[in-house]
RNA sequence: GCUCGAUUGGUGUAGUCCGGCCCAUCAUCUCGCCCUUUCGAGGCGAGGACCCGGGUUCGAAUCCCGGAUCGAGCACCA
């Protein structure tokens, strides 16, 4: 059978071999070069963690089609999620830091708000939408019995009438609200006659930036000022959380009153990260107001800004989400996952340094053989290229200091320990005398340091979602710059934020 | 309740459209070994999964029917 397909029709043969895909999958319809994606934060804060998810994965998209992402600040709601002013520039910020470049362009909703009106309008005069001046809870009795409000049959110009009013205050918040005709009897009640734009008391309640304050009092809703953003800008494909599903649908229905062709679409489950309890930006926006946080960036949160801060390289976050990919499940990632992702990009040019923690003072002494005067390793044990670490040791006083730790190791081990790269010891009080240079019988290696060439410094860490500072010595080195990673030899990858101040990144 | 949607090892994915080469991919994880003067990195090996029940078929992770479980929407939030 198969020799006679090989001769007759060889094609059917290699066609079953099937390619592996990793990573992101193909976008329906996208067409090289005409590819326009957009990701729209509410910046009442800066990012979390899960929306470096949407900033990733639309830019990832931008470059494979090479097409172009929006950055749209979707600011419409000045009373439950009022827009921290600075977050405009904070999210811009973070967005070059995550991938390198600015998004290809930046809108911003509340600079727009006339010309949604103007939308409104058109659809208004055409007979696609309604004031309705029933309240959320009556309406609701309507939407549940499949039954048309009396405000439905209003003629185009009653309505718009009716429209200017709203636009000049006359309304109340909650006395007046436009809404998208659609089908009162569809089947998913979501769906049926759907707010656009309501009334927003913008008197107590100012839009924070200061072109805006109160200068309107109409705002547009989501489902209706991004689909009629998304229909400007040429967006072809979208690609959001499924909990905006009936979004899609419900602005399907409204760009079928417009005649235009709705964007391909996708969606993406919830991500929970294990060792992230849930936190919402506002919630974490209370607290740090509070004080419970020292900031946006304190390491406890789940935010890009503490990520960026304790070191986290862009290029492992990037490669964490391409690798989640895109599925509908609500997954529930580790961040061991984002640390393994993390290691494979620095660990190759991170320099190694000694930190001792809770140091112990040990008077070196001559034993054996006599103290070397110099200690000397490589700042990478696998790239020589990096340099050498180096210190001149004085031969009077020698004074060394070892983790508390490490003395407990010791002296489970007959007092007698190897310092790295340095010479076998043997302890005795607050003395130690040399053994051999070389590893004279298998003891258990540690790292030290020598009173001469270390300063006084500290790590943060969060130890039970509690900051912790750790007093230590931290070994001298030209090798290290303020804001650069280093790998504190048996402890872990540390940022050295400021001079003498590390932070933990992870082990 | 109504309406959507999802279901592959501990975790995340590939494969599902167009059934066989899938005794199911890759990564993470765990364990073992090697290497290494770090509890790091690297190398090698092992472990572990098609939600359940029927059906169609020579053959089903893949198709059909039923069920279960989980999630989302039904806001004048985004």
């Amino acid at each position: 059978m198969k020799s006679i397909l090989e001769k007759n029709a060889p094609e059917l043969l290699e066609k079953k071999v099937k390619e592996k895909r990793t990573g992101l999958p193909d976008l329906k319809n996208a067409e090289n070069g005409k590819v326009v994606l957009r990701f729209a934060p509410n910046p009442n804060g800066p990012l979390s963690f899960g929306h470096s998810r949407g900033v990733v994965i639309n830019s990832e998209y931008a470059k494979r089609y090479e097409g172009k992402w929006i950055l749209r600040f979707d600011d419409t709601d000045t009373v439950r999620k009022p827009p921290l002013p600075e977050a405009y520039q904070l999210i811009q910020d973070e967005v070059q830091w995550l991938t390198g470049k600015p998004a290809d362009k930046v809108v911003i909703a509340s600079n727009r708000i006339e010309t949604y009106y103007e939308f409104a309008s058109k659809l208004i005069k055409k007979g696609g939408a309604y004031v309705c001046t029933l309240s959320a809870d009556a309406f609701r009795e309507f939407r549940q019995n499949k039954t048309n409000s009396p405000d439905r049959s209003r003629s185009p110009e009653e309505n718009l009438k009716l429209w200017e009013k709203m636009l000049n205050g006359d309304f109340s918040p909650g006395e007046a609200v436009v809404r998208i005709k659609t089908d009162m009897t569809l089947p998913n009640p979501a769906l049926r006659d759907w707010p656009a734009l309501r009334i927003q008391d913008t008197e107590n309640n100012p839009h924070p930036r200061n072109e805006i304050k109160s200068k309107y009092k109409v705002w547009p809703l989501l489902d209706f000022q991004s689909a009629i953003e998304d229909h400007l800008q040429g967006v072809t494909h979208i690609i959001r959380g499924k909990d905006l599903m009936d979004s899609t649908r419900k602005q399907t229905l409204l760009y079928n009153h417009f005649e235009w062709t709705y964007p391909e679409t996708v969606y993406w489950g919830r991500v929970k990260i294990h060792e992230f309890g849930g936190f919402s930006t506002s919630g974490m926006r209370n607290d740090i107001e509070e004080g419970k946080y020292r900031g946006w960036d304190d390491s406890r949160l789940p935010t890009l800004a503490s990520m960026r801060r304790r070191g986290f390289s862009a290029e492992g976050l990037r490669n964490f989400w391409i690798e989640l990919a895109l599925t509908q499940k609500d997954i529930s990632a580790s961040m061991a996952t984002i640390y393994s992702h993390n290691v494979k990009i620095i660990d190759e040019s991170t320099p190694r340094l000694f930190f001792v923690r809770e140091p112990i003072e040990i008077n070196l002494e001559n034993g054996n053989e006599e103290i070397p005067r110099v200690f000397n390793t490589q700042v990478h044990p696998e790239d020589i290229k990096l340099g050498l670490r180096k210190w001149e040791i004085s031969k009077e006083n020698t004074t060394i200091y070892l983790e508390k730790k490490d003395l407990e190791l010791a002296k489970n081990n007959n007092y007698k320990i190897r310092l790295k790269d340095f010479a076998d010891i043997e302890i005795n009080g607050n003395k130690a005398k040399i053994n051999s240079i070389n590893p004279s019988e298998k003891l258990p290696i540690i790292h030290w340091l020598d009173s001469n060439n270390c300063t006084k410094a500290t790590l943060e860490t969060t130890i039970e979602d509690e900051l912790e500072l750790i007093h230590g010595m931290l070994e001298k080195s030209n090798h290290v710059k303020v804001q650069s990673i280093v790998q504190l030899e048996r402890i872990g990858y540390a940022k050295l934020e400021h001079e003498n101040e590390l932070i933990f990144l992870h082990d």
